[in-house]
DNA sequence: CGTTCAATGGTAAACGTTTTCCATATGGTT
DNA sequence: AACCATATGGAAAACGTTTACCATTGAACG
């Protein structure tokens, strides 16, 4: 391994005027610089990464915790995340926590330790999650995306879900859907909670039926077949089933077919997010599209700026989304 | 911050002992331990992973490198190989190479920055990935997974491509279906070359037709829709279209759904992989199963023990695929 | 010409661990 | 009791940077 000291040593230079260079934190003379730049060139130096970050206690790295790394809708943010701070020199650290506070906790401590100048959480639970935040120790800037985090002042970026729900309710109910259902997920997620209450907000406004119709789980496939098999069950069929995501949506749409309950002429289907795989099925689903590149991109400037210290009042920006409609909730109109 | 020094003088040893009992290095008498113990966990002391790894040479870490963080198929590897190498107490370090030898040999070199101690790449390209492992220099253990490099004797593990094709195959002549598309990726993607050499070699074993009807792209829904435009268009329809993946399958299938060409009953459609997606599409996907767990498990227990610096043979393990039918596969037997 | 100031270069002291090398204590064996 | 082997503790030297501090230079200015 080369060190500065070996390129100081060729250059004819102090280590220092190295240092200085490679790190260009402060003015050297062309001709010093040159001399440094031709023999790090080579002797093919490479800066050691950990000696710098414990002089400097900084890292220009960024970590990153998601619920579920399976998960389309938090990979597309991760992408965009990524695209932005990588233009700033900053490279992103990816961490799952499996929706296990437990396991977030340590993912961050594990981001703590590696010294990230900031963090980027979309946490797993509105309340447990607070042991995350309190791991950080206002050590450095944590700015929290997606889902948010009960009775703590932090950054937050989120799609307004009570709006989208709303724009969904409404769409289903211009459509003579009356008669509702809802397939919600865990009620500790902010948003699973979020989506919930504007569904029993939304169906009281319109003055429709199954306000109280409620089956919470998961953000999985799998539980929204699970739920499907109840709502195929019932001697009565709903109109409508608002999932409280795509993926939920697609469980319930597979299994409503699989027991011959056409999707959407005998029951519409919706879901939230606008994944690609909303594309890909059959029938195509409606859902709510989040601005992806708007929350990401505020996401991390805002994080940005507050490594670098500027920025000082919190931040909580809720995005206007955007109602896809697809062939799922296209049933036959019963009022008109 | 509390260092190893404010722990030593709390306690009241050396910063020598302190360090022996944090990093388990040395035996120290149990007094002295449980001394040390108590006032790390009183001063409520963190080890410092830079002054650490600084000194150590060593991290903990593995990296892995993967084409595309989207690709459910290389997430599910990545889960699995995480949960592994946690097991052994590494830490897993993912990046995205979007596919491009560029960003590759990028991402590799940060990662060696970073001191990994061991890196798990699927490569972007069987030529220009030889980059990225130049990059490596023999200094840390690497075995490659999924995709191969020509021509390096390196580890890797991958699944048995041409069987799998050559199942597909089978399986579709069984069914009558004579006349073949191959719809592949790129040719500079091991899998995707062995895939369709394995295509044209089952075609002409079984006696069928379009062994030289080939389109190639990439492993994208995207390229899947278009080569399906160019199907679609076709005066003769094929009777089956051989896709070199999942992702290629559903486009073309969405595709020809949209321009009202059924399958299977005009066209049988098949992937490789196996990832969710196949089960949630109408029709499902026939496909290649690969033996993900097996995969992941064995790279991972292969780079752990070169790691640790036991093993020396190169490994090229080729793993067994095994076939999915589902309904995309399933029309009208032509000859029984 | 003397003074001041900015620009640049070098020396050495951090940063927080791990580990080598010694010193001492302990216990077991003749 | 003498000896040896082993276990344990501590001092100090690494690991490779960055940076505070000082020294030197040269230019600008009166």
């Amino acid at each position: 391994m080369t060190t500065i000291e070996d390129v100081a040593r060729e250059a004819g230079v102090s280590v220092a005027s190295v240092s200085r260079v490679i790190s260009g934190t402060r003015s050297v003379r062309p001709k010093t610089k040159n001399a440094v730049l031709e023999a790090a060139e080579k002797l093919g130096y490479q800066k050691n990464y950990f000696a710098s970050a414990l002089r400097r206690r900084s890292t220009n790295t960024v970590g990153m915790v998601v619920p579920h790394i399976a998960n389309p809708f938090f990979i597309e943010l991760v992408e965009r995340i990524e695209n932005v701070i990588q233009a700033d020199g900053f490279d992103l650290f990816l961490c799952d926590s499996r929706n296990d506070p437990a396991v977030e906790v340590r993912r961050v401590r594990a981001l703590i330790a590696r010294q990230v100048d900031g963090i980027v959480l979309i946490c797993a639970d509105e309340m447990r999650s607070r042991e995350s935040i309190l791991a950080v120790e206002n050590k450095i800037p944590i700015v929290t995306l997606d889902r948010s985090i009960k009775d703590i002042a932090l950054d937050r970026i989120a799609v307004d879900n009570g709006l989208g729900i709303r724009m969904i309710v409404d769409h289903l109910a211009s459509r003579g859907n009356r008669r509702m259902t809802f397939v919600g997920a865990e009620e500790g997620i902010s948003t699973a909670q979020a989506r919930l209450e504007a569904y029993q907000a939304a169906v009281a406004a319109i003055g429709g039926e199954g306000g109280g119709d409620i089956m919470l789980g998961s953000y999985s496939v799998d539980w929204g077949w699970e739920a499907g098999l109840n709502i195929a069950d019932r001697p009565h069929l709903p109109d409508a089933v608002v999932c409280a995501n795509d993926l939920i949506a697609v469980g319930v749409i597979r299994c409503l077919l699989s027991r011959g309950i056409r999707v959407p002429d005998d029951i519409a289907v919706t879901g939230f997010d606008d994944i690609a795989l909303c594309r890909y099925v059959d029938p195509g689903i409606t859902t709510v599209r989040q601005p992806i590149d708007l929350m990401a991109r505020e996401a991390a400037s805002i994080l940005l700026s507050r490594i670098a210290g500027t920025h000082n009042a919190v931040v909580n920006l809720l995005v206007g989304p955007e109602i896809v409609i697809r062939q799922s909730s296209c049933n036959v109109t019963k009022v008109s």
